[in-house]
DNA sequence: AAGTGGTCTAGACCACTTT
DNA sequence: AAGTGGTCTAGACCACTTT
């Protein structure tokens, strides 16, 4: 038999992860419980065990479920969050993340001075677009935000770009391709500027995340600055034996 | 033509990665340049595609190398750090960053107080022995350290566990098997305490990582608390796609 | 002994980039 | 058109846990 998934456009193993993990949201299986066994979803989803694989291996990626030898697969995770903002590591949690945020345009405009990126994470473009802004959920600001955007990716949309999240409206434009996506956390205070828009204490502990994102040519077409409330930050890692 | 590995314990894939790791190392691949093509490392090393690819995405994981669909395999990162101590999503870097340091016993009782766990890291063990360490390189301390350890663990070797690094020490101990490690990254300041330990003011920006190592039955083996100096921390991640 | 996840093979074909 | 990494299959067998 061969497999019901039409979209021939996504890989099979993400449409199959896009399924479990909905089940797992509708609480068809509930933290704790165990998953169905892989012979069992290979079957059901009319797949190879290597398809089952890939897609819980996104899942666990996740902290979704966890797997383990000889005993199964269990559900550890859910998919409703706490009063924490997550730091990412996966992009779907991270495209989650933004649902249900707001954020306030600070300032736009070219960049002229020179812009430092170590050289592991990236080339830079012939010029950039500076983007910055607040983030907030509910009344409260969460992250300060300095983005620079290729120029050349800023003119495909200038508006949207100006009034929607960045990501997402990177993700929806079919001339940009992004292939590679690193972010690098350090930890520091508040300077009075920053303070300010987070409204918290000058000297308060931030985490200051540097995330770029480069297209297929290495360029970095996304270099974001952005400094977190450090009594808001969460950063969940599975070490990976 | 059957591979020539002779370690019939390690999984396939660990020894390739491991081979290719000491090739990156050596310098057979500089950083820049390109990797021998799938087919070729096939072929070199007598193994199916798949497990050259688990092996790669070994490397990748480690942010050592990056792979480009239509374009190849190349060589993005060094095995020899700066002076940022560096947080770790993967196991085997993670053991490297022991090598070198120093660390320094402050205290060992048994822990008689509750000890709070989130669920979904573990269960509780019915008993812990503490032991509280500085550890640091060169003249300067970076981490001030409290692990709870099993007891039952504890007692296998109790010389050992207070000389030496826990986390070897387990892995060298045959009767305890790790099965899943986790570790959650916040933001804080140092009390009074934690800041005379680590030389830095009251008040100065730490991370503070709890890191949980459980058996196969879901118990936190090893919980750990680790107070970082914020100005020596830094977190690297990929996002993945 | 039975159940369950992990490893590995050989080979086909696809998506994307470079020549 | 040729080169390169990614996806997928079908099936064998292994390592580990539970019954």
């Amino acid at each position: 038999m061969h497999h019901a998934f039409k979209d021939r456009h996504t890989p099979l193993y993400t449409q199959v992860a896009i399924l479990l993990r909905q089940r797992i949201k509708k609480g068809v299986w509930k933290r704790g419980e165990q998953l169905p066994v892989i012979e069992t979803l290979m079957s059901e989803f009319a797949v190879a065990r290597t398809t089952v694989r890939q897609a819980l291996t996104l899942l666990e990626d996740e902290g979704l479920i966890q797997r383990s030898r000889g005993r199964g697969t269990f559900v550890t995770g859910s998919l409703d969050e706490p009063g924490w903002l997550t730091l990412d590591t996966s992009w779907t949690t991270f495209l989650r993340t933004l649902e249900g945020n707001w954020s306030k345009l600070v300032e736009v405009r070219d960049e002229v001075g020179h812009l430092d990126l170590a050289a592991d994470l990236g080339k830079l473009a012939p010029g950039y677009r500076l983007i910055s802004r607040i983030h907030g959920s509910d009344d409260k600001p969460y992250a300060d935000v300095s983005i620079h955007l290729d120029r050349r990716c800023y003119k495909l949309a200038p508006e949207r770009f100006e009034a929607e999240f960045i990501i997402p409206v990177m993700e929806s434009l079919p001339e940009i391709k992004i292939t590679s996506a690193k972010q690098v956390l350090t930890i520091g205070t508040a300077d009075f500027e920053t303070a300010e828009r987070l409204e918290i204490p000058v000297n308060a502990p931030v985490g200051m995340l540097r995330r770029v994102l480069c297209d297929d040519s290495g360029t970095a077409i996304y270099i974001g600055d952005i400094t977190y409330r450090g009594d808001l930050v969460r950063l969940e890692m599975n070490i990976n034996r």
